[in-house]
DNA sequence: CTATGATTCAAACGAACGTATGAATCATAG
DNA sequence: CTATGATTCATACGTTCGTTTGAATCATAG
């Protein structure tokens, strides 16, 4: 029998097609386009992947099936160290978001390219990436939602959920880097200010993360005494 | 001369757009969609609008010319109130976050489906629309800008620009109520719980974005002794 | 009523889309 | 070497895209 003696053209794919999507999202991005920066023919993709469809999942499941094992290989370590005491919640934080933000520095993992794409398709899922996403992340999420419940006994899990929920928000946008409103953008901040030097945006949005999770519980309009 | 009678066609286009435009993004909307779910001409769009850039750029001006000018307005009100004294950051964030969330029960000025849009679009602007969406608020986002470089004198401002942007994905994110990890769908939430209840989903909003706003300041790790 | 200009309409345009086809080319097993 | 099956290639398929056209219809001014 003969086998497969080449997956150059795969990668060459998968490369130009998570530049592009990051670039120009999933329906703005064409086959042609895909093809002619990997310098392939049209007909490899349909050929190597199936469909459109069936690509995209491939460049998430490239990076996303190593990014969510390190999630779980860090917190299991942080647990195993606390030996049953609850983590401290910027533990938490840094080990879900601190490990996704960190393969910006990886080039071999997809770099600051894959970062953005995953940030630009959390905001802006498709109906069926939705549904692959959620599945991708099912038991890594369970797994970091049940580590912050112990973390913070006094917060209700609902409030948890929702600040998990915003926190999500703010890295996604945050990696994305579309600066919709030029606020970072268009302000006088030094060249090593910018979004690609990830050693100071890591502990800006850390920071920012910890305080959002830590805050005071919000009030609601429903509980006054009169009613 | 003979003068337009009839702007109706033109609101059924623009609220068909604005409804598809949420659901499927720009560039996953046809001109067929929306003429189709308008119930107008085909060509009623390239007549009343010129092209489908025009068109989304009207969606957002029709909504935003009114946000902006209030986001003015409810600033000038806190600052003539303070008589010169710094804000609360609490009402800062309010007026600008706070303002925009509320229109979610408007339903005369798009109500959660222009928000849905508009937290969406943030997220993943074309390039087109980027440059459109930064020209609208360049104004407000300055004299927003300002007033917390006000109310937070011992913040570095790039820290407060920062911060502001975190906001703006957290904010963006929960507003466009994609929730593609599933977070918030898939946990055990009372219906009344849910994304749609606005008076739940603010007061939970501002907890987070104001705890992150007051977070402690991020150590970099240059800042070393030895360096 | 008639004339005028705004609006609607059915139809078509060329371009680009994702995908499929079948022959040509390639590397390796036997 | 030859045979085999994997891969590449040029080309074309059928659809759908945004936009345009020119005639038909409409409401109003004169």
């Amino acid at each position: 029998m003969v086998e497969a003696r080449n997956n150059d053209t795969r990668e060459r794919i998968l490369d130009a097609a998570e530049r592009l999507f990051m670039a120009h999202g999933y329906e703005g991005t064409s086959m042609r386009q895909i093809t002619g920066e990997a310098g392939v023919n049209l007909a490899a993709v349909n050929y190597h992947f199936g469909s459109k469809e069936t690509l995209i999942q491939e460049v998430f499941r490239r990076r996303l099936d190593w990014l969510n094992e390190e999630r779980l290989r860090v917190l299991d370590e942080l647990e195993r160290e606390a030996a049953g005491q609850p983590l401290k919640p910027s533990q938490i934080v840094d080990a879900f978001f601190g490990t996704m933000l960190r393969m910006a520095e990886d080039e071999s993992r997809g770099g600051m390219t894959f970062l953005r794409l995953l940030g630009r398709t959390l905001a802006e899922p498709s109906e069926f990436i939705r549904g692959f996403l959620a599945h991708e992340y099912k038991t890594v999420v369970d797994r970091y939602k049940e580590a912050l419940f112990k973390a913070l006994p006094d917060v209700p899990k609902a409030e948890i959920v929702w600040r998990f929920h915003f926190m999500l928000g703010a890295t996604s946008y945050a990696i994305a880097g579309t600066d919709a409103l030029r606020l970072v953008t268009d302000w006088q901040i030094e060249p090593e200010d910018s979004v690609d030097r990830l050693d100071r945006l890591l502990p800006r949005l850390m920071s920012f993360l910890i305080g959002g999770l830590r805050a005071q519980l919000p009030q609601f309009p429903d509980a006054a005494v009169d009613r």
